[in-house]
DNA sequence: CCTACCGATCGGTAGG
DNA sequence: CCTACCGATCGGTAGG
């Protein structure tokens, strides 16, 4: 399928070279298309990439929100290094779809800032309330010391985002593990009773 | 001067829209000279853009590194909390800079890689060593808890990490300034005796 | 999905 | 710092 193909090739370029920095010659060449190709499957390059970038995101939130109802029997501090671990998986397995979401919801070009935005308000609302419910378990449970659940989710989103800046400037897998084990004992440490 | 306008320009709108996304023309036009009239100060586009990345590199780093001299006299806590304030002081001041910096630190095009690599990780070490002499003698006075010095000081990188990120996309004031509040009250509690 | 084509704009040079 | 200019490439269309 030459659409597919298309979404894919364009999805990698517009992720490591930015939408102005990538032709649409560039992607058909390729796939093994022509140019003009691309107009047969999507209005226009506007219209190619807010396409990738849906799916990009959409599969992101998928596979973050998957774990939060698989793993509901885990403990919280389970849940929580789940979601760090799981979102490490995702960069891994999918670096494409990681690079264009990561870089188009710190730096959308303008004429979609807007759709950006909303797209992303609600997947960090999503994330949000799965956090807080962990949160709010383990505080039942009695291993999270009893405290302001914002403070601890606002604090455990922090701590994503840094991995996710993380995970694209240090190149060296180790150095990543490392940083996201420290992270996470230290936020378990004052989470923690 | 128009090389300090042309270069203030070019620091904005290479920040905004992108290195592609940034014609010579745009930046040449708003300063109010003829797009050629750049190359009587830079050797090409290639060369200004570097030259600007550098700059706002440079002041960043200066600006940060700055704190770590002024408050010796400060405990290990008001110090490590300074560092944030002053790295939120500096987004404010010159937002610029700040986009640009943090822009092509994680997205580097092609052509400079190697160079913003190497310049991102002396600013880091830079600003490692810094923080963990602030760990040191906090443990050193019995405020910080016994631990690795390196743990600290990557959770606390992390921090600053999720926090540049975060001040990008959440547009509203009060909500960053919440966001930099919880992550640094929940660092100090795993962090403190 | 292709060939043929186009207007607009890009970074950049010559010569002053 | 400007005018005049250029080759290359861009996104996109017509017509099949």
């Amino acid at each position: 399928m030459t659409k597919n193909k298309l979404k894919e090739v364009a999805m990698r370029l517009f992720g490591e070279k930015g939408y102005e920095g990538t032709a649409l010659s560039e992607i058909a060449k390729e796939v093994g298309v022509k140019t003009p190709a691309i107009y047969a499957f999507f209005e226009n390059k506007e219209d190619l990439f807010m396409t990738v970038f849906r799916e990009a995101m959409q599969s992101y939130n998928t596979y973050i929100q998957e774990l939060s109802e698989e793993q509901k029997v885990l403990s919280a501090q389970e849940s929580l290094r789940g979601i760090l671990s799981r979102q490490y998986e995702f960069y891994q397995k999918s670096p494409e779809a990681s690079k264009i979401v990561l870089r188009y919801v710190v730096f959308p070009p303008a004429f979609l800032k807007e759709t950006i935005e909303e797209a992303f308000l609600e997947s960090d609302a999503m994330l949000t309330k799965s956090i807080e419910q962990f949160i709010s378990k383990g505080m039942e449970e009695g291993v999270i010391r009893d405290q302001s659940v914002q403070l601890l989710a606002d604090a455990f989103l922090n701590l994503m985002d840094g991995l996710s800046m993380q995970y694209f400037y240090y190149t060296s897998k180790g150095i990543y593990e490392r940083k996201l084990n420290h992270a996470f004992e230290m936020y378990w440490k004052g989470a923690s009773s």
